[in-house]
DNA sequence: AAATCTATATTTAGAGC
DNA sequence: GGCTCTAAATATAGATT
């Protein structure tokens, strides 16, 4: 007599994981899902956003920013703080050939899209919003190849920049960081405007 | 000849809202869906979270933080700041008597919850994990109680801590003030929490 | 401007590998 | 620890009031 076995979620209360496996499980899957969304909010309206997570038990410590972390803390902090190497405060691990390429293909998107509405520009509420995001989108990735360059730097001169970038529930990640990068703002924001272009 | 009314979402692009009040709809319920999702992930796993999010144009800016920004920020910077006025940027709009209202009842579930938990306490890892979880909701609510009964005695003393609630979105929040309080953390947070524990 | 409704879209906890 | 899969839960854009 066979139990079935039930795939996917069931009716479940968040409140009852099961075990420390699963809450970490969790924590990572939430925290990427916090990420995601932050950077679809900053793409689609236009706003600037900066998230710092202490994992549990202050283990490590992730964090988002775009356009980028310190300056909007700054802003926020309303005072001149110096550059402490903080920018460096990574947490997503992007192939960096995988990130040049996608950056291509959706530059060339973005022309052609542009070369199309330039014909009947600011039209409709609806294109002149459409150009709105665009214009996020390109400032994004133009931040986002900055990042890219100055990480790829920071390699090449030898000084390794992920001092913060291992957690108590991702330390494997370090052993990628010899062909990978780490991105502070691009993984999630890049990926999920490459989704809203390039369905 | 009629046409069919379709109500709910439609097979929609995000890309493509039709006009500018629907990109300010978008960027509120977007935000308060951030900030949900963010006090969810503090007390499910025990993180803590700063987020600071500018609006588009830089019109207005909206934080939340658990257990509070300004110590957190401090620990991201590394270094000790002096306090700025900044506890009070404040998004959420929270009744005071319904908040105390809702501490008193959750407080008595939880002392429930601790009762019948301790005839097997530590028994199982569920267990074990509920009340990890029950620890950081306590930990949460002994949090939102002092920034509320702060946030009183500032109102009592007629100093105002709203110069920073008015956000080009939500203006009109601000006639609500009187017998509100507004709270960083409080709001989303204590939800998320009181519709775990009291579902 | 805000609340409610709802048809889709997205997220997510857990299983299995 | 990470990846894929899946059903259930949640988020959400647009319509309506």
């Amino acid at each position: 007599m066979k139990t079935r076995i039930i795939k996917g979620r069931q009716r479940v209360d968040m409140v009852k994981m099961k075990n420390v496996r699963n809450l970490q499980v969790t924590f990572s899957k939430r925290r990427a899902s916090l990420f995601k969304k932050a950077g679809e909010l900053c793409m689609l309206c236009g706003a600037e956003i900066v998230i710092v997570v202490y994992s549990p038990g202050d283990k490590g410590f992730f964090s988002f920013g775009h356009p980028s972390v310190n300056p909007l803390l700054e802003r926020f902090l309303g005072r001149n703080l110096p550059q402490p190497n903080n920018d460096v405060h990574n947490q997503q691990i992007v192939n960096l050939e995988g990130i040049l390429q996608m950056e291509k293909n959706r530059g060339e998107s973005l022309r052609e899209i542009r070369k199309r509405a330039n014909g009947r520009l600011w039209q409709s509420p609806m294109e002149e919003l459409h150009l709105f995001q665009l214009q996020h989108l390109k400032k994004a990735l133009e931040i986002l190849k900055q990042k890219v360059e100055k990480e790829a730097q920071m390699v090449n001169n030898n000084a390794f920049p992920f001092q913060t970038l291992g957690s108590a529930w991702t330390p494997s990640n370090c052993v990628r960081l010899t062909s990978s990068y780490g991105l502070n703002v691009g993984g999630p924001l890049l990926i999920g405007l490459v989704d809203l272009l390039l369905p």
